[in-house]
DNA sequence: GTGAAAGCGCTAACAA
DNA sequence: TTGTTAGCGCTTTCAC
């Protein structure tokens, strides 16, 4: 680091390579209409020289940075960092570069992310909406404005005019309740976020005891945070009730309960069985594993960053809803 | 987006302020030299047209992108998540945007993404090390000699001129150990991930075991995948040797050896304690909390980017390891 | 305090 | 197939 030296430029390239400027730039980017020969001098003269292309320019004259966007809640947390390690690999295996924006659930940065990423001429963006209720859209439609597409991930802004992917979260829900119906339990606690955002989980739930014709104790209907802590602070609330079951939405909940029913001298499954939702490692982890229920997060993503890339490929963008089915696990917190 | 709009330039916005383009640049940097009413009639310009700067024009033109690189190995796990999180933090309330490269632990990735940062043209790099061994560092060095700084986090690449924050390691592994002995537990495994990489923490068993002027059992120090699968698997051949108590070095890993401990019928601490290393969150989450080091990420992370910026604007690198203290955490996998 | 103009490195017409 | 040239949006001298 001692003395800093200039990084060369696509000029001295093309003179190192014996051609012009715009000679060097077709050959270096793969394009035809240049002979063989000259090819390989540039790639040569490129490589000898250490040539490093420089993106500001390239994006700055061609319109496209070649880098997409990604806005998520939270990145300390197992399912988001999954959707940021497959997101990355698709889009980096498409040619594009993936920048994140991570906005702690405030909007103030979900709005803040949007302005930069707009200035920073993204090609394309991939949200994965804030766990908080929320219908402030107007950051979206705009960067949907200059004709940067946006696909939806994970959930859905239910105002967005963009194509989403997502887990159908409420058939998990409705599988795993069943399993529970069909082991003769019934007094069965749900522990949620906010009821509006995660309503779908709790159709699910409502379905299976409606299709049994069964009663559904609205008072077993609990909101927490939707965190460790969260979920071991309620849970004296909760378990005060007697329940025979604890089902939560996120594995990092179950947890908590998992935690708290210890410490209370609870048998798992004997006394009380308790569930997970993601099937992400928290689950996996525990003394006991946890029972949840698996988002295919992969599939999601891949099929996220295929819909996006179409888009910035050209497709006509349509608003449709896109859901994918979950799969049971059962571990070791429920009755076989 | 039906109808794409353009976006406005700086061009626009001068003309709807009346002004000329460079004055709206002055003004629209803060930069002094124009008059407060000119500054405001530029400000109200640009935000009646809903101006954004288009940064890759900016950044081709003032050498300098107000973006930071970081690279680490993983983001799928708390501690680089972690990272993450604070170093964003940090870099954003400077006013930079954070660009991350995750490289798997691979070397070509972790070259790829250098070659792909300087493209971009990051004004600055913080490298958190892989986890594998390795003292190929031709690419860093590279990056160097154009010019741009690099710190790297959490561990140095031993032969790199280049300032180093991390956690002091080996302290952490001497005051634990030393709480083992002092609690008359003298069959202690250790599991390390490479012993070359992890040769910290070993130093710091050790020194715990010498200052007594105990024998150490080289036959107890094991080398595993750091991580829960790599412990599982691992754990077998561990406990078949009978010992008091094992020590690891994540809290992943002693997840991993809990759950084989469990499922031996082992009581924690009764016939094994068990201990982890970094404090994040699969330490606390367990059914059993885990006894662990608290490696001060917060405050590391806090520190490189310092470094990173003081270097940026032009401070002297000076090559310099920072050890920071970690503070051991006493939970329910360790006697009292 | 303000404006005119050059040019950062690159791509893409268009000419040759 | 190859070269010449304009210009992307911005910053930055240098005049005025």
């Amino acid at each position: 680091m001692t003395n800093k030296q200039q990084r060369c430029t696509i000029k001295e390239v093309a003179k190192a390579a014996g051609v012009s400027i715009s000679t060097a730039s077709i050959a270096l980017n793969h394009k035809k209409g240049v002979s063989p020969e000259t090819m390989e001098r540039v790639f040569e003269a490129a490589k000898e020289l250490n040539y490093h292309v420089n993106r500001s320019a390239k994006a700055l004259r061609s319109y496209n940075s070649q880098m997409i966007g990604i806005i998520v809640p939270e990145v300390v947390n197992e399912y988001y960092g999954m959707m940021i390690e497959y997101v990355r690999k698709y889009v980096e295996s498409k040619g594009y570069f993936l920048i994140i924006g991570i906005t702690d659930n405030k909007l103030s940065n979900e709005k803040r992310y949007i302005r930069d990423f707009i200035s920073r001429n993204i090609d394309g963006l991939i949200i994965v909406p804030m766990l908080k209720y929320s219908n402030e859209i107007s950051h979206l439609e705009e960067i949907q404005s200059y004709g940067i597409p946006v696909v939806s991930l994970s959930a859905a802004y239910a105002e967005l005019d963009a194509p989403c992917i997502m887990c159908n979260l409420s058939k998990g829900m409705y599988e795993l309740t069943k399993y529970m119906l069909n082991r003769d339990i019934r007094r069965i606690a749900l522990v949620a976020g906010d009821k509006r955002v995660d309503n779908d989980y709790i159709l699910g739930f409502k379905a299976a005891f409606e299709e049994r014709e069964l009663q559904i104790d609205e008072e077993l209907i609990f909101e927490s945070d939707i965190t460790f802590e969260g979920a071991l602070e309620k849970s004296s609330e909760i378990l005060d009730k007697n329940p025979e079951a604890v089902m939560t939405i996120s594995d990092l909940m179950a947890c908590g309960i998992v935690q708290a029913a210890k410490s209370r001298g609870l048998n798992i499954p004997g006394d009380l069985s308790i569930t997970g939702y993601d099937d992400v490692i928290y689950a996996s982890i525990n003394q006991t594993p946890i029972t949840t229920v698996h988002q295919p997060i992969r599939e999601m993503c891949k099929r996220a960053v295929e819909v996006l890339i179409d888009l910035i490929e050209g497709a006509e963008t349509v608003s449709s809803v896109e859901l994918l089915a979950p799969t049971v696990v059962y571990r070791d917190t429920t009755k076989k």
